[in-house]
DNA sequence: TACTTTTTGTGAAGCTTTTCACAAGGACCC
DNA sequence: GGGTCCTTGTGAAAAGCTTCACAAAAAGTA
């Protein structure tokens, strides 16, 4: 098992990550080999970018070739931690929860969805895919029973931090929060979350920016 | 209308975004102003990043008082281009689809789907809050007649690519891209990505990372 | 008004990440 | 088998970003 040499950063991290989804498209092409700036075209950075984030943990390329394919794929797959099966457990029954909870890629990868919760009556009962959604009310008891890693939150802003601090007091590692809001989780415990408004303002703000640009350009 | 001063990288904008959101519910607080630190505490950063961040595009507080709530809120807003109106089109009318054409937290910054497009026989011409869902074949044509500032991409992987290119041509001038592959954008173009994948990804590294540190630690 | 406290704004230092430059390994050709 | 070409891996330099340290402004207090 790949470990790294150094400090990893998180920027690196993601990128590997980016290899991983075009090396597999490159799996399904049917390439054997591929280069670092093949690599890096696909993945939209630099050959030079590839190469070092890759030595981070380890040697996988031959001079003069490149990388194999399917054998770089796998690394990747063990470096990301994609190796072990992680449990996840759904917080939010709503439109973005069903998104997720269907999302093909996840799946591929791995990661099984082990419980569905709930506020809403309505939906209590109801069953995604034989899973029962099973009530709010019983989240920490019911993740205390049988543990998941990771807890993907998709409930309103105004439960958010609530449920994430009873998830956390029922032991999950890892949250992916999709809620409004900024949480708080106690370290020793990972966040990362999916801002959808920032997504869409650092649009905004760049296409912004090009305008102005353009404007003062044509003056 | 604030225009920076220097570069402004990605991630400040970022974060500039994230004390908006801040903000909004120190607004439902009804706090009236705020000190840099508190701002820092509820965005998950430093009282300086927030200062720094904020200095590039003025001078928005008040020595020993603090950042006005409300004031600085409409400022963010006004830098992050959320003062102009723009028009968006969906592309892709599943389930990810439907999570964001609903999302509210859009609607509330002012971006007005104006489109909504898939190639499924069965939704083209139903409609989604009154919106008609247009075939994928009348895209470009579609588009080009009734332009949009912005497109945002829920289509396969297989697809992305295509689409991408079509509404390129079109005329769009950014993209906020949820297919699971990477896309290429001509210069002139914004596309901003979003990863879910390796956004778990990364969580899971990070997972991997500290129970192997753990095991060190503990032999 | 003078003094104290609070908090912003910012040059400079420190740290991290990316890019450059190049040696070295490996395949292929003649 | 020697030469050529291609491509990786990596120290060192450059660029970029964050943190430090502190002056200056504003409000409250006596």
């Amino acid at each position: 098992m790949p470990s790294p040499s150094r400090k990893v950063s998180e920027s690196a991290i993601r990128r590997l990550s980016i290899y991983l989804r075009v090396l597999e498209r490159l799996e399904r092409e049917e390439e054997l080999t591929v280069s670092s700036q093949v690599l890096a075209d696909r993945a939209g950075t630099t050959a030079v970018q590839v190469r070092k984030d890759l030595s981070l943990f380890g040697s996988f390329g031959k001079r003069g070739l490149g990388y194999a394919v399917e054998r770089l794929k796998k690394q990747l797959w063990e470096i990301l931690g994609l190796s072990q099966r992680w449990k996840v457990a759904l917080v939010g029954a709503g439109r973005m929860g069903a998104a997720l909870f269907e999302y093909p890629h996840f799946r591929t990868r791995g990661f099984e969805f082990v419980a569905v919760f709930d506020s809403d009556p309505k939906k209590i009962g109801t069953r995604w895919s034989g899973l029962r959604i099973q009530s709010a009310k019983v989240l920490e008891d019911s993740l205390r029973e049988n543990p998941v890693e990771i807890v993907i939150l998709t409930v309103p802003g105004r439960s958010a931090q609530e449920v994430t601090d009873a998830v956390v007091r029922a032991g999950v590692l890892g949250i992916l929060n999709f809620a409004p809001v900024e949480i708080k989780v106690p370290p020793g415990v990972r966040m990362n979350a999916v801002r959808l408004t920032v997504e869409l303002e650092a649009l905004t703000f760049a296409l912004q920016m090009e305008a102005g640009r353009m404007l003062k350009v044509k003056r």
